[in-house]
Parts: C-alpha cells; structure tokens; sequence
DNA sequence: GGGTTATCTGAACGCCTGTTCAAATCAAAG
DNA sequence: CTTTGATTTGAACAGGCGTTCAGATAACCC
C-alpha cells in the first residue's frame, strides 16, 4: 500500500495543519509527536514532510498565520477616527477576533519559546505591530484630551492583558454570553482610561 | 563511585526543585528531561528519584508550593477593610508578589495543562481561592457604593489578567521602576471599578 | 490504456525518554 | 574502628523521538 484513495496535496495540507494546531494547543509543542499528528491525519509520520520541511516550521507558519489574520484582519476594517471610538472598536474587535480562535491564540502565547530564535523575533515584531495600533490610539486620545492616560505604551499593554484574560476562562454556554462580556470589558477599558471622577464620598 | 562529598538531603532535595523550577519555566515542562534536571544539580538521574515520586510530582509540587505561598502571604498581612484601601492593597500585592517570583508564576499558569486531572483540579481550586478574595473585595464595594462594578466576577478575572500582564513584558533596568508600574496599575484599576465621570464634552 | 508524477508507506537511523535497582560509597553513630 | 543507613552511581529496560528515503501506489494527462 501506499498513496490512498482521494489523497491530495490541497486536502492532505490544510488536515496537517489542523491537526498539528488542535494537538499543539492541547498538550504543548514539545509533548506532541510528529507521529501523533500523523495519526490525527490518517497517514503515516513520513507523509507530513511533504508539507512541512520540520516539526518547527508547523508551528512557525501557524503562528505567523495567526498573527497575519490579525492584522489584516484590523486592515481591511479600519476604525474610527474619533479616539472613543476607535478604542471601543478595538476592544470589540480584539475580543471576537480572539474568541473566534482560541488554538490559535493560545499557541501563539504560549509557544513563544519553543521558537527559533529568528522566528522568535519575527513573530514579535509582528505582535509589535498590532500593539502599537492601541498605543497610538491612546495617544492621539491623550492629546485630543480624550483620554487620562499617563504612560500610552502601558496602558496598551495593560488594556490587551486585561482583554486576553477573556480567552483563558470565557466559555460558551455560561451565565453571560460573548456580547455581554465584551460590553463589560469595554466598560472598564473606557473608564480605566478616562479622567477619573472627583471624589464626592456621596 | 557513588555518594560524592558533602552531599546531603537537606541540599540535594532544594537544588533539585530548584533547577526544575528554573528549567521548566525556560524550555517548559514537556521539554526538560529528567537527565537535564540532575546534570544542574551535578547528580545522575536516578539520584533524583529520592527527592521526587516522579517527573509529575515535581511539576505539582512546585505548583503547590508557589499557591501556598500565595495564600500565605494574603493571610499573613490582611488588608484594610475599606474597600477602596483594601482594593489598592490587593493591586499593590498581587504585582509585587509575582515580580518576586517569575519562573513560579510563569509554570504555575503555563504548565496547568500538564498536570494530572487530580492535581490540575487541586491548583485550580487554590487559585481560585486567590481570585475569590478579589471578588469579595470587588462586591463589598458595590454593596458600600465605592465602585461600580456590574459584574464583580468578570471585573475580578480582568484585573488580575491586567496585573498578571506586567510579569510577561517588565524587566528591571527599564525607562519605568517597578513602583511606577505599580502606581500606574493602580491609577487605571481604580477608575476601572469607579463610576465614570460625566461626559462634558471639555 | 499507458506513461508520468505527485503522494504515501514502511522500515530504518541514531538518539533520547522516564523509571528501576543492585551495587558502591560515604557520613555519622556506637 | 566498625557498623549502620542514607545517598548516589551506572547500567539497563522498553519504548518513543524527528527525520530520511527507496519503493509502492494512485491520480492525472495525453
């Protein structure tokens, strides 16, 4: 036996990187065997070097696919102009975009460090890339008198913690749905970044 | 060759969780072999096996250890009763706490996937503990009208993401001390759960 | 229907894995 | 100085690892 009844190179690839991707996100990079994948395919562990030239470049092009999706993903939709506004439609978009894909997000987090050190940096500076677009809107917030936010570059980093964190517990099904928790996350991001009320002890 | 000198348990045992500790959470826990381990400790890998049960247990000890830690430290010193005093304790704690010990935070939520079901469920209900005091914090201030928070729970899981963020990207030696990122944490924390200000369009 | 080529198998390569254990060694007690 | 017991070695076990490749097979083109 060999190659086997309607087997492609189009569906062979995408099924390898499906796989690799749902097996990497539930056990890790390293605790996967190129076998296990395989298996999840239906194919034997050879057949997967046609499509990948190692175990390492899997999990690169799926990161840097991730992170490709992302930002054109902000591309082709820009936001408002208005610093409001442009921030509520960044919070909005960063939680469904990251909701939509949680293998995704999830390995492009966690294994960071089982990159090379060149991938590594690549896919950091594409992460960058996404990162500056919060800071900048904090910053034009900032001087249009939008915003209360004295150090933009962290409160971008705090802002996108604070929204990432919805990934790790957020499941369907539960008492509040996806919409709900966004309206509850733009809530604070707006009030963490507006001017704060003055105290009345009322 | 066997027992080399000046070895003890009292010295073995703690340089064998710590090389663990420092090796999981560079190359992570599936990556890391047991032989790794015991060429830092300048021991063959058997002579680990008198300090550890297994490969597993090691992993959830050091889990175990770090929680512990945690909840003692939160019940050792308790906070203000004043819900915006205890609030900003809390804030001020949680990132000072976790900058003191970044390998252990880093496993103890990187590595949660690599635990047995049993353990997992027992980390899970420690953390939980941890998160629940945030909470009450959180809903005796909406009862006291201090905050306004729609959802204490969902508020608690997005500020302890918030400040868990500092860990991943502050490194000593920057533009920012640790203190400011600490007051700048605080600063948004606390208009995060505030009642927004009036919009008045100045 | 025959030839070509992309695709896949199955076996092999050298090496590493967590764990066990008898034997060797050393520290301390009597 | 001898005995005792804790500690460590070093080898072994059974199996898995990523990767390579000659040969087999099926899909496609003419």
């Amino acid at each position: 036996m060999a190659r086997t009844q309607g087997s492609h190179s189009d569906i062979t690839g995408p099924r390898v990187r499906k796989a690799a991707l749902r097996l990497f996100a539930s056990h890790g990079y390293a605790a996967v065997s190129m076998r296990q994948i395989a298996g999840e395919v239906g194919v034997q562990a050879g057949a997967l070097y046609n499509y990948t030239p190692d175990k390492q470049s899997l999990l690169f092009d799926l990161m840097k696919g991730h992170m490709d999706d992302l930002l054109a993903a902000r591309e082709t939709a820009p936001g408002p102009v208005e610093p409001l506004a442009a921030l509520e439609n960044f919070t909005r978009f960063h939680i469904r975009f990251h909701h939509d894909r949680p293998d995704e997000v999830f390995i492009s987090y966690m294994e960071l460090r089982n990159l090379s050190p060149e991938n590594f940096k690549e896919i950091e500076g594409l992460r960058r890339l996404y990162e500056d677009q919060l800071e900048a809107i904090l910053r034009r917030g900032v001087e249009l008198g939008a915003f209360e936010v004295a150090e933009p570059k962290i409160a971008a980093m705090a802002v996108i913690a604070m929204l990432n964190g919805v990934n790790t517990w957020f499941r369907e099904g539960g008492r509040l749905s996806l919409p709900q928790i966004e309206q509850l996350h733009w809530d604070m991001v707006r009030k963490a970044v507006s001017a704060p009320e003055l105290p009345n002890h009322g």
